[in-house]
DNA sequence: AGTTGTGGTGTTATGAGATAACATCACGCC
DNA sequence: GGCGTGATGTTATCTCATAACACCACAACT
């Protein structure tokens, strides 16, 4: 996904410590909710937030196991559904990948900015009450939750 | 995909008569733009048309020939892929399905609203300019394209 | 008329994304 | 201890999409 160009990009993974502390702030939050962070959601996490950028399903599946034992595909996208739906992390439909929620909200619609380029994702807060909240209020249409993706270049590829 | 509700619903398809001045006015533009309304390409956007909703691919693979006959993937994919080039079709990443394009406009940004209930969809010319630009202004990304899709109700199925 | 390049189509095969169905297990609760 | 609920493990399958290659139509040029 990343490198698909040739140019050098600031932003890398973050580090153990960043995903540690993501790991810890998601466990105090499912647990003050009353639900619980299993292994295998556990592992999924981690493999987005390590990654830093949307994966693809099929390559969390081949990093699972921590001896390079894949996971059955059940496994990981149940995880996938479940840290979905609690707003831990996101489904990038135009690319048919995942991303670790990079926003402190509990519950939030979101957008994404996407490098065609190198992969860079930008998590921003989805305009909500906006033009599309407009449209859809015009329409009579009422919204239950939104996928807003931009690609394009960031800033470093451009 | 419709009537997965008991409402009814006024948006019917379209007739032929529509459909047949839609294909015209398709037809008319791609000549201009020197591009040629092959039948495969013909056909795919003729049952995007007359289904008046978004529509699987494998579904137009399943009714692309006159006779039951479905057709081959590719042919049916090569010919959604070019009617989206053309802005005669859009892809609609959150369902993956696809949809006759609404708008007059020859080259354009879309966005939908989509019932969740009934299927129904409307085409609205998306906010480029909006909350989403401003956003990617902020963070520095250059937009390409978008992809903008809210789930809800219909004012029929509320 | 022959030739050649480009874009479109037909066909086979396969890759990639996602879920249904069912058995089993862990845990809280009474 | 017994029960209900939610999570997991496992097998199989379904849906979505594209790679690769052969062939064909048509325009442009000579």
């Amino acid at each position: 996904m990343s490198e698909a160009c040739g140019h050098h990009h600031a932003d890398g993974p973050p580090g153990a410590a960043d995903v540690a502390r993501a790991i810890q702030a998601a466990d105090l939050r499912l647990t003050a909710e009353g639900e619980r962070m299993t292994p295998p959601r556990l592992r999924v996490l981690e493999l987005l937030l390590a990654a830093g950028e949307p994966v693809k399903a099929y390559d969390l599946i081949a990093r699972f196991g921590e001896d390079g034992q894949p996971a059955k595909p059940p496994t990981v996208y149940r995880a996938l559904e479940f840290l979905e739906r609690k707003g831990l992390a996101h489904r990038i439909a135009s690319i048919s990948a995942y991303v670790a929620c990079t926003s402190g909200a509990a519950d939030h619609a979101a957008a994404f900015l996407i490098c065609d380029c190198c992969g860079a994702t930008a998590e921003v807060s989805a305009p909500v009450a906006g033009d599309l909240g407009r449209a859809a209020e015009a329409a009579g249409y009422a919204i239950q939750r939104t996928t807003i993706e931009a690609h394009g270049r960031c800033p470093a590829c451009q």
